[in-house]
DNA sequence: CCCTGATTCGC
DNA sequence: GCGAATCAGG
């Protein structure tokens, strides 16, 4: 994947709305959150004030153990679900959770079946180990994604995971639900 | 362990 | 220029 001028630009607008390295990376799909933080510091642009480690000051010279035997085996990413165009609210601040209407979404509507509380996250806030079940209308503002732990590499929790995978016999007494 | 950004340096 | 490896910290 190259630095293309609309990937660039896409860049350097997450990275002012305060994205993290890892959720731009994401985002912008087919490179690490490291090339995201190696780009940012390319372009010169403002790193996070005082974000992260405040290594700031005392930088080791973390040095290398000259090359590098990389496994280089979990490489495939999920795929970033990228055609999802952006909700409605599209600024991180905007889709920041609410408690009190994770509450009210979790007794209203899933009141009687044995569901996992979802964690009501947005797709930024999706990270490899967070269940990336869809819930509710993409095309509404309370879309969110399931965002329990998600076990290994598995894209989704164990409960989704169920739905997603379960053989033909299990999925045929098993009313659709969602 | 999860994550964050910062840095180095082989490529 | 790129970004994995690594560091340093929350």
């Amino acid at each position: 994947m190259n630095w293309t001028d609309e990937r660039v630009e896409k860049l350097k607008r997450l990275w002012a709305e305060g994205l993290s390295a890892s959720q731009i990376a994401a985002q912008l799909g087919g490179v690490s959150r490291n090339a995201v933080i190696g780009k940012v510091h390319r372009l010169n642009l403002p790193g996070r004030a005082k974000a992260g480690g405040v290594a700031a000051a005392s930088r080791a010279p973390a040095k290398r153990p000259a090359v590098a035997p990389r496994p280089a085996t979990f490489a495939s990413r999920v795929t970033p679900a990228r055609p999802i165009a952006r909700t409605v609210g599209a600024t991180a601040l905007q889709e920041e959770i609410d408690v009190d209407t994770v509450r009210e979404i979790a007794v209203t509507s899933k009141g009687n079946v044995v569901v996992p509380i979802s964690k009501q996250l947005a797709l930024t806030d999706l990270t490899e180990r967070t269940c990336k079940w869809p819930v509710g209308d993409p095309l509404k503002d309370d879309f969110h994604f399931c965002g329990c732990e998600s076990p290994d590499a598995s894209p989704y929790c164990a409960y989704h995971a169920r739905l997603a995978y379960q053989p033909v016999h299990e999925r045929r007494r098993t009313a659709a639900r969602a």
